[in-house]
DNA sequence: GCCTGTCGGTAACGCGTGTAACCTGGAGGG
DNA sequence: CCCTCCAGGTTACACGCGTTACCGACAGGC
């Protein structure tokens, strides 16, 4: 009960033993149910009944240091980068990841280079680390990692990387698919929305690449890309010179993106689909309820407990059972 | 170059030493740059190109082990729980906490009691616990960390826990504002949208609470709760009986529920705000781009400045300085 | 009485670090 | 020549934990 008001040392399994009146290697076997060590019912209880008394919590750190292993998976990602979409995903994820022993863990920085940032990862010395933009790592960064004893690199991208295990997220797919439709729908000169908020450009940049494929292919099509704050004042400005633009057609990223565009070209009295089609992504829930009903690419993604399992896999057998990519989905409303 | 194929072990600072042809202390001085040893220059030149060659990454949890504190903060949190109001503000402040040198780290497990959650953060030994529902928060649950030598435990949250730094954070007045302001409006049966989400119940109870009080009081007016999910079909199946249920005003919880059953009451012919008026809460962007424009509860939060440097004092010195809590606001629309 | 097991416990080491304490060789002052 | 001092290195320990090897006591078979 009596809390010390002056820093607390943290309570150790040393404590226990002197508590508990045995050697702490006893401790240790108690509290971890070792096999291959028997202890009597009598001090097994007592060892417990210490334990419980002082509120003894091991040290993860100082386990997976005399393990030589941790079970920490390390997600990079920002909170806000991370789209309602994914942010579900993440949640179950995690729970299967829970369910194999792992702790995982989410963690946002920002660096200026990918080698940085995996240093600062590796200092964690995670068994595992699932980039969710994995375009932004490179096989320095990987090397890296696994220099530091990670045993295994995950990274949802579109291309391979030495050292990591890449899971089929092809962004460029996605601004091709929208680009694709905007033309069949008789759009020629298509704007792409580029978030200005950091973290996006990740994902912004290669559906803007994959536009633009899609328009040097077909002769008749023209791209643009149209830089965007998520705020109502940008929105509103760029309603504003829509005409002088002259784009019949719009990918806006995303299906927030899209709804705040929509919104603010209503405003100004640009018509949608009449002067402009508009497309999204990620098939949100608000997409549907959009006036009109935004047209969308929805983002099918492996189940959260295929990736876990790859991942443990990794981790124990280094090598991982193949997972389905990202399968992007255009889904036709009325926007368009 | 040649990294091995099987299992390679990890690169450690008596590699470095071995490398440099020198002591791992010398390593460890010159890493770290110990101001009260000297070291020649040439041996540090040749200690920091063998750190350099073998891509050498101090062990974060080794050495907090041995420094008898870690650098770690926990935010327990689901990301999906978060919402798009927060996920900014957690952004920022782990930036903030970054500039203070600590590594801010998302956590979100399933647990069934604030023990064993608390045991979990616990495990981790975290310089400090940041929790932003904090009402699920109980003192063994902060005295389970105060054991584990934790030094700081800053929570949002409505009323004091032994042990803990609470930053007012009281979703009682979020519910009751809102309440307030739809009984201004000459409502008398207010319905509260309570989310089938997990992870928002700890938020959504209080702000029911905060509202029931308000009717308590007000005896001309009563507050039922009404479930729902986030899907159509559930906002669908809510609006199909929204006559029958008589209400004439509702609080939605947040702008998305609200958006969501907008629309879904629209799609049945019951009119916003003439049959029912509708509130949501945390005046996200897309509030304002419903039709009609949505009245919503702003949460004014402290800065992420004036929390990491909160946080900072905690740790350090025990006794952190006042942080303003967080301030309800109503910014009044059309749809009431 | 001696050898052989088995049961229940402990001593000791190492994981990767940081740092206090301790050497060593050479320069300088008396 | 001896003592002192300092620059520049090394040795040794501790952090909290898991685990291997050891050890004492006691029972049983010959």
């Amino acid at each position: 009960m009596g809390k010390e008001p002056t820093a607390a040392a943290a309570v150790t399994s040393a404590d226990v033993a002197r508590l508990a009146g045995v050697s702490r290697a006893t401790v240790s076997f108690v509290l971890n149910n070792t096999q291959a060590h028997r202890v009597s019912a009598t001090t097994r209880a007592r060892v417990l009944a210490a334990a419980q008394q002082l509120g003894y919590v091991p040290h993860a750190a100082a386990r997976s240091l005399r393990a030589g292993r941790s079970n920490l998976v390390l997600m990079p990602a920002s909170v806000s980068a991370v789209g309602s979409l994914v942010s579900a995903w993440i949640d179950d994820l995690q729970s299967e990841l829970e369910q194999h022993g792992y702790v995982t863990v989410l963690h946002a920085g920002r660096f200026s280079d990918p080698v940085s940032a995996a240093r600062a990862w590796a200092e964690l010395r995670p068994a595992a680390v699932l980039a969710l933009d994995g375009d932004s790592l490179t096989d320095q960064a990987a090397d890296v990692l696994g220099r530091a004893g990670v045993r295994g690199v995950l990274a949802f991208a579109s291309h391979d990387v030495k050292g990591v295990h890449t899971i089929g997220f092809d962004h460029a797919r996605v601004g091709a698919l929208a680009a694709e439709h905007l033309v069949s729908r008789g759009r020629r000169n298509i704007g792409v929305i580029m978030p200005r908020e950091r973290g996006l450009a990740t994902f912004a940049r290669p559906r803007l690449a994959g536009a633009q494929q899609v328009a040097a292919r077909s002769t008749a099509a023209a791209v643009t890309a149209v830089e965007m704050s998520y705020t109502h004042e940008s929105a509103a400005e760029l309603a504003g010179h829509w005409r002088e633009s002259g784009l019949d057609g719009v990918f806006a990223y995303n299906d927030d993106y899209a709804a705040l565009l929509l919104h603010a070209l209503r405003n100004k009295g640009v018509t949608v689909p009449g002067d402009v089609a508009v497309v999204g992504a990620d098939d949100l829930v608000l997409a549907a309820l959009q006036q009109p009903p935004l047209t969308t690419v929805r983002l099918d993604l492996p189940t959260p407990a295929q990736v876990a399992d790859a991942l443990h896999e990794l981790v124990d057998r280094g090598v991982p059972p193949e997972v389905p990519g990202m399968e992007p989905v255009l889904v036709h409303r009325q926007s368009s």
